[in-house]
Order: C-alpha cells, then sequence, then structure tokens
DNA sequence: TTGAATTCGGTACCTAGGTACAGGCTTACG
DNA sequence: CGTAAGCCTGTACCTAGGTACCGAATTCAA
C-alpha cells in the first residue's frame, strides 16, 4: 500500500476531470449531491480527488434514467448503512418505468405510421381516405 | 346546406369543449396557434365554434409528438397554400426521431436490467462481482 | 510584487408547455 | 338594477437540470 498525502483539487480542476460545467459543481453542492467540501483560507472549496469519481457516478445514474433526486436519495442511503436491497429495488421501477415510456412511444410511432401509410397531407383538411386524424369525427359536432 | 347564423362561443365555453385549460387559450393565441379572434364590445373574446376542432388537432397533434412550435408551422402551411407533402414529410421525420428516442431508451432497459442482474447494491460502493456500475475503473485512476 | 486566471456568492436566465394570481372590468341572469 | 360569474391584462411561477453573468476577492506563477 502507497500512502500518498491527499492531494486537493479546486472547483476547475474536479469540473474539467469529471467532464462537467464549473457551476453544475455548485448546483449539485446545493441539491445535496455532493458533500459540502472544506475551504481554503479564502473561502475557495477544495474537494478530495475521489470527488472526481462521484461525479461520473452520478453522470452513469444519469444515464440510467435516475433524476437527480433519485440520485441524491440513493447516495444517501449508500452513505449511511450497510449494502441494501435499495438499489436493486429502485432498479427495477425504474425499469419498469422506463418499459412503460417504451410502450408509450411505441403508440406514437405506431399512429404515425398511419398517418404516413395514409398519406396525410393536412393537419386540418386531410384529403387522403379513411384519414386517421380526429378532425372528421369532430366536423359534423360543430354544426349541432 | 343549411345555414346558421354562426353562434360565436366565449373563452370559457371553448376550454370547456375542447378540455382545456382557458389560460391555454390565450397561451396558444401568443403562441400563433390559434388566431386572435374578435372581440365583444367590452373586449371579450368571441370565438368561432370551430376553434374548438382545431384545439383537438393541436392536442392530437401533440399526441403524435409534435411540439408546439411544429403544430404551428404545420397549420401554417396548411392554412396558406393548398394540400402539400409537408404534413407526411414532418410525419417521417418525427417517425424517425421517435425510434431514436425509443432506441435511447431500449439501451437504458438493457443497462437497467445488468444492474438488476448483477444484484448491485450501492451506486458508490458495488459488493457485486463483474459490476457493471461505472466506477471500477475509475478508482484507480484516482490515485495517479 | 504584480498581473492573469480562477473562484466567490447571488441572481437571472434557458427550454417546453403550460398554470396561477391580482385587481379591475363586462356580461348574464333574475 | 343588482350581483355573481366570467373575462380582461400583465406578471409570476412551476418542473428539471442546468448555464450565464456580475463585481469583488483570492490564488498562482513568473
Amino acid at each position: 500500500m502507497t500512502y500518498e498525502i491527499e492531494r486537493r483539487l479546486r472547483t476547475g480542476q474536479v469540473a474539467e476531470r469529471a467532464g462537467v460545467n464549473v457551476q453544475t459543481l455548485r448546483y449539485y453542492e446545493r441539491r445535496g449531491l455532493i458533500a459540502e467540501p472544506q475551504r481554503s483560507p479564502g473561502g475557495h472549496r477544495t474537494y478530495p480527488p475521489d470527488t472526481v469519481t462521484l461525479l461520473v457516478v452520478i453522470k452513469a445514474a444519469q444515464r440510467l434514467g435516475f433524476t437527480l433526486d433519485e440520485v441524491a436519495e440513493l447516495l444517501e442511503t449508500g452513505r449511511r448503512g450497510h449494502p441494501s436491497a435499495d438499489l436493486r429495488e429502485r432498479a427495477e421501477a425504474k425499469l419498469a418505468e422506463i418499459e412503460r415510456r417504451i410502450a408509450d412511444l411505441a403508440t406514437i410511432r405506431d399512429a404515425l405510421n398511419q398517418v404516413v401509410a395514409a398519406r396525410c397531407d393536412s393537419l386540418t383538411h386531410c384529403t387522403c381516405a379513411d384519414c386517421p386524424l380526429p378532425y372528421a369525427e369532430l366536423a359534423e359536432e360543430q354544426t349541432r
């Protein structure tokens, strides 16, 4: 094991290594995703190097579809308390959510396919036969 | 053909029949989705009844994944000028966009499935074997 | 030591699609 | 005619996840 004196990083260094904006760091601090770091005598933030890892983890969780609030909670339950089933449960819930969103988009895709297949030419005055757009059945309601 | 005197509707009537908020009407007017209606002597808006249809069409287009800007353009090209291929082209482009979004979500879904299958128990300190979370390869970079 | 680069806190702004509220006027009904 | 409901304009606020700008202070390197 090699023991090193912990080099502290400044805001810009952390941001650059993690590939995020400097402002994002302070934003995450406000949101409770990263802890308030120590300060230099002049008030500048000084971060431990593993903050970079934390940011990368946060970005990875975002790519998995978790919101920042959800990431904050996951980090929190990970921080206090031993490994739990929390992440797995949440991943399963998120999975279900993602699958719902995929199904919704598939519905939209199918409807668009109908519009394309029917060769619709106008939202309001489509001349195609059996137009899938919904204005037809409403046109007559207006004459009442 | 029956000619009727055109009954004009007030804001609240249009909103209720179309199932939208009263404020939404004025919002759409600002966005150029519906034309500025005539006014009563006292300044209240009075709409022709087919405004309700227009709103239903707008909502339908939104369900197809079009943004309000896109709907506004579709209505505009439909308004001036004869039936064109515009809607079909845009529907095809939107279809491609929706399919990209589905593909993106499928990638997320697959990644989440890996997390669930590997039984990950922490974002930052997962103890599972062959953890798919991306912190492992970064932990060593920090010691440099 | 001095000048440039960086960081500070606070606040405002961005997208998209609305929603809410305040204070005053108009309209409709009985 | 009185009154309640509805509508007017203008402005602010909402979610989510940041980004941008300000003037002042600090830090770093030569």
